[in-house]
DNA sequence: TGTACATCAGTGAACGCGCGTTCACTGATGTAC
DNA sequence: TGTACATCAGTGAACGCGCGTTCACTGATGTAC
């Protein structure tokens, strides 16, 4: 059955949204190659007709995901800058909500732990997507631009860190604890880092190495 | 072959600490029980003699290498207190050796997403060990103890995140730069909540809620 | 003191199951003539 | 315009493998008599 032109490009794609539910779900080595192709309403022996292995999929998986939680971070933050938008940002990210929403929330929290054991490849990918997640931070922080980077991956660990905890943990009391602290840390680090007025014209600070 | 009456219960702990490395290493999921038994010498059949089965080891597994990392915690930041001690613990636990000494280092970064999806046993075992650590943390700050516990929670947050992070990501400037940007932040934050003179009789301090 | 037996920690074969991957096949469509 | 054929996205059976768990068994030791 020979279907439209653009029909593979579109089924790939299926692939990868579902992919990135169902390993957002149940994780890595938990979401199998069948469960992902019947998400994504196919059949599992049409997947190496798209990918190359199962591995292959992770990387790409993980970064479509985070392109879409980098379009969240907009909406949350639309309108501010500096100490505003870190105070957005972190007040979406860092939620009741996004804890509960596993699947369609960022796509590190429910990952990271077992990144760390797979391959180069998908590492390379998601430290693509890392990097320009830190760097929408950074550039609503004010010092020298090495400062910046650091203080944003910071940020994205303290935020990262937060929601995975608070998931793992059993009391939601408890990981409400875990979500306010993290806000809290992560503001009163930012204060004094970020200035509200001249927060787009921030290039103009010199580097310092660290 | 019968053995010593005190066999059982060293070989219980020898699986329980075989299951820390193994769990680890690869993962909750990665680790199964032959590998774990294998680890502490013994054939996978007798597991059960021991554990009810796979899940009710993870807790206890998890939790033990919780207690073990506790006493890690206490040799970096001996003679330490407020400020100083938190430095000490962080440059302890936020740090390149940490990163690579995933077997003996702290379970939670390996652990923390796969413990989101496992039942309720494991993640009450993780909270009460994740309490105590706080608690530490909590201990070494200053003002309102509902403050100091979110604060403390916050702090193991970025920790915990930054680990999680330098570990998945594959070139190694980067995992450096997000261990830095982490020590940075927590410390950042932490300044002001702490007092080196009067941190042994913080007691006073009064309660308010939140 | 000596012997027969019960105990039970640990063994290893076996179970049903789901995994990642391969591959011969299907059949609707585009194309050549 | 009509017909025969090539293409190739997707199907589903099959592969070898490792998993968590069960269970009949082993055999060194402690105990009863």
């Amino acid at each position: 059955m020979r279907y439209p032109p653009e029909q593979k490009a579109e089924t790939r794609r299926a692939i990868l949204e579902a992919a990135g539910r169902v390993f957002r779900r149940r994780g890595y080595q938990g979401g199998g190659v069948d469960a992902v192709m019947k998400e994504a309403g196919l059949t599992h022996g049409g997947f190496y007709a798209h990918f190359r292995n199962k591995e292959a999929l992770l990387g790409e998986a993980v970064l479509d995901a985070m392109w879409a939680m980098r379009e969240e971070h907009g909406r949350w933050t639309e309108g501010e800058s500096g100490e505003g938008w870190v105070r957005a940002f972190v007040d979406g990210y860092v939620s009741r909500g996004h804890v509960a929403a596993v699947e369609g929330g960022c796509p590190v929290p429910t990952l990271v732990s077992e990144l760390g054991r797979v391959k180069e490849g998908p590492r390379e990918s998601f430290e693509r997507g890392l990097a320009v997640w830190a760097g929408d931070v950074a550039e609503q922080l004010e010092g020298p631009e090495t400062e910046r980077e650091a203080m944003a991956m910071g940020v994205i660990a303290s935020c990262v860190g937060a929601i995975a905890l608070a998931r793992a943990v059993a009391d939601e009391t408890v990981a409400d604890r875990v979500l306010a602290g993290a806000r809290e840390l992560v503001m009163a680090a930012v204060k004094g880092m970020t200035d509200e007025a001249s927060v787009a014209g921030a290039e103009e600070v010199g580097d310092e190495s660290v």
